[in-house]
DNA sequence: TATATTACTAACCAGTTAGTCAGTAACCAT
DNA sequence: ATGGTTACTGACTAACTGGTTAGTAATATA
């Protein structure tokens, strides 16, 4: 064959030290939620960016450096609005809680970064340095957060007094559960067609602050705030 | 060294035709849920079991296959068990759920079983022929049957009226965080050295009932049947 | 236009691993 | 014992992949 050594439009290329980054971060996030960690190949993250793999070892040292800069990017980021956006918000605790998690689904279930918690999930016990960066960065000041609004509650006497070390749970534990319906093909919820996130939500609402209340009608269900 | 090719107690070679393709699935069942499909090695699965890697492919065609083969093998038994026990157990129905999700975690969350769903919700995406059986074969009874003890408890005007389809998951959610608690190294739980998984099901049952419950009062406490 | 700088590339390396196969030895029948 | 069958072995290979580096070409500056 002629052609071996083809100049035929040969691809221009290109020198822009701003944006690389940047486009590498976003074809590694979309391959690793795909694929996983392990699965990923660099080269192939370089080349859905556009650029060689010799490139991608210019801006990020490792693959394990570039994968903590993807969640830092869309999980520590992300993450942080959210949790200042709670801290401003006044009125009942119920209300509090509810505008967290509804908030939170928004932010970050319902987007690609809901993949890496899964993917952190799955690959965890492989990447031991990795799980103690996202346990540090990510699930400590998450539960920090939301200890501190079931706090609040117990104080102002709307819960009943809960251990909060397990009581936490009660509202990460369906926020993980989301996750995992909707990366895990099915294993979790049967049919994913007819599953409403929001609907899911404002159900389990109903009956965690049904179950921590100290008064019989203090469960708001849904309010105009958080239509489903 | 000398010693190089030892025949230092030279191991006795074994022919075990019938044994061999059970030992090579426990092995392979270990190794899978430590470390994943991709993290695990086919020499490894074979050293476990006794045998060399190309004895392991004499018994299974590839990698894939084995891990199929696992997932097979293990999922269905257990879970059966626990499903049987279950519609036996009569009373109120409250009793019925907090008995329903102990005898669970005795069954099922404590022991390897658990593994494999972790793997499942893992895997499922890489294994969609799998997760589909899977699904069919253990997801879709065990909410069935979850299902059915709720209606239970509505038809006795024990539980207020939910919709089932959601309300499943405030039961499912919990020993699906369970497992994950237990198999993913710190990514869900911050200090699993002093999380205690009766003592969470307790805590969970809790906040559940009371949730549920139409009557103020209803929410049973542990009782002497499930002591934390 | 000539020269210097550096973003970028491609070929390469070293380590790893799924899968193969020619040969070995355990067991069986005679 | 002897020979035949076959469960089993382990050295081998072919393919792959994270990471390196010598060299190339795009841009800036003069």
């Amino acid at each position: 064959m002629f052609c071996t050594k083809s100049n035929f439009t040969a691809v221009k290329r290109e020198r822009r030290k701003e944006a690389r980054p940047g486009e590498l971060l976003d074809a590694a996030l979309d391959l690793f939620v795909e694929k996983g960690f392990a699965a990923t190949r660099v080269e192939e993250v370089a080349a859905r960016a556009g650029v060689s793999k010799g490139t991608l070892f210019l801006y990020f040292s490792s693959k394990e450096e570039l994968f903590k800069a993807v969640v830092r990017e869309n999980i520590s980021g992300r993450f942080k609005g959210w949790s200042d956006e709670i801290s401003t918000c006044q009125g009942s605790t119920h209300d509090m809680l509810a505008y967290c998690m509804n908030s939170w689904w928004d932010r970050v279930g319902a987007t690609k970064a809901s993949g890496i918690t899964k993917l952190m999930m799955s690959e965890a016990t492989n990447f031991p340095d990795i799980a103690a960066f996202y346990q540090t960065e990510v699930i400590a000041p998450g539960q920090t957060r939301i200890k501190r609004i079931l706090q609040r509650g117990m104080d102002r006497g709307e819960f009943r007094t809960m251990n909060l070390d397990y009581a936490v749970y009660s509202v990460v534990a369906p926020m993980i559960f989301l996750m995992l319906a909707k990366h895990s093909a099915g294993v979790c919820v049967v049919n994913t067609a007819d599953f409403n996130p929001k609907k899911y939500i404002a159900n389990q609402l109903e009956t965690i602050l049904h179950g921590m209340s100290t008064t019989r009608h203090a469960a708001s269900s849904g309010k105009a705030k958080h239509p489903s």
